[in-house]
DNA sequence: ACGATTATTGCGTTCTT
DNA sequence: AAGAAAACAATAATCGT
């Protein structure tokens, strides 16, 4: 029934940071759909495109015909180089000389930039990947390749996986655009056996010096209240309680994903419509016992 | 589901060399 | 100053209720 004025929205391209048309709030970009952060109107809802599904298994496909593309296989097995024995110690001279030199940089220069193009074509894959598969905008994803192709100009590579670093620079993306994104979300698509996101993502973060500023529970709110399908009311409560605990303090140095949650716990018990703690905690990326640490602590602050 | 207890992880500090 | 190590806090895991 609201398809209509939805559809209306969502070919303006209403997107994160915009103005929310009915409160004038601020509009976050979450997994699969639209919200204003303030009053929680879905802006759009199952709109966001399916591409996430082709484009995916096109790189998938990509990668196979291509052959595996790690780091570390790049530097070990596939390089190698016109050694200088062949002409320097039988004494090839002249012509033949000058060509091998020639064929020598040629490869040499091949080999390098080839090298330099996998990459970035792997990297930039994977951000893209990535970006769709998290639903995120085409600016957000945008701006995570070009995080990604500073982090490979500034030799950031050598030594990290290219999937680390791709989910980093979409974890660093959504970081700047104050989207409410956990690492554990992100890594989640990433293709690496072991993460390595939180150390690539530091690096990113201190070599690019970049312009993020620490998430707040609040933030973790409209997302949190939408995956749980809690009320209008309960949501606008765990909000609030957010901002106090926030402001007194109590939640420095917790992760705001879950504390957001325990703070929509809280808002459910009191509103006599109880918000399970284990479903939070999923929704959360975080443990029951977390959830429940943190809920003692809202609490304690209302006290 | 809850509360409590234990294990693990990560991080900033401090002590060394 | 760079690195190792003991120390702390947060989170996870596990228990009995």
């Amino acid at each position: 029934m609201h398809d209509q004025v939805y559809e209306t929205w969502f070919d303006e391209d209403v997107q994160a940071n915009d103005q929310c048309p009915e409160c004038s709030g601020h509009v976050v970009t979450n997994v699969r759909e639209t919200v204003c952060e303030d009053c929680g109107l879905v802006l759009s809802d199952g709109v966001v495109d399916r591409g996430p599904e082709w484009r995916s298994f096109e790189d998938e496909s990509r990668r196979r015909t291509g052959g595996p593309v790690t780091a570390a296989r790049h530097d070990k097995g596939l390089s190698t180089e016109i050694g200088y024995l062949a002409d320097g110690g039988h004494g090839v001279a002249g012509d033949k000389r000058r060509r091998l030199g020639r064929l020598r940089a040629q490869h040499r220069r091949a080999t390098f930039e080839s090298k330099q193009d996998r990459n970035l074509a792997h990297g930039l894959g994977e951000v893209r990947r990535i970006a769709s598969a998290l639903g995120l905008s085409t600016s957000v994803r945008d701006q995570a390749c070009r995080l990604f192709r500073s982090a490979q100009s500034e030799g950031l590579l050598p030594g990290r996986s290219i999937e680390a670093m791709a989910s980093a620079a979409v974890y660093g993306a959504c970081r700047c655009n104050g989207l409410a994104r956990t690492m554990d979300e992100v890594d989640r698509y990433s293709r690496g056996e072991f993460s390595g996101l939180a150390n690539a993502y530091g690096v990113l973060n201190r070599e690019l010096g970049l312009p993020t500023k620490p998430m707040t529970p609040q933030e973790y709110i409209p997302r949190l209240a939408s995956a749980l399908e809690v009320s209008d009311s309960v949501r606008r409560r765990g909000r609030g309680l957010a901002v106090r605990a926030e402001r007194s303090g109590v939640a420095t140095g917790k992760h705001p994903a879950g504390f957001a949650g325990a703070c929509l716990v809280v808002a459910g018990d009191e509103a006599g419509d109880p918000v399970v703690v284990s479903r939070v905690a999923e929704a959360a990326d975080a443990c029951t016992s977390t959830i429940r640490a943190h809920r003692e602590r809202v609490r304690g602050l209302l006290a």
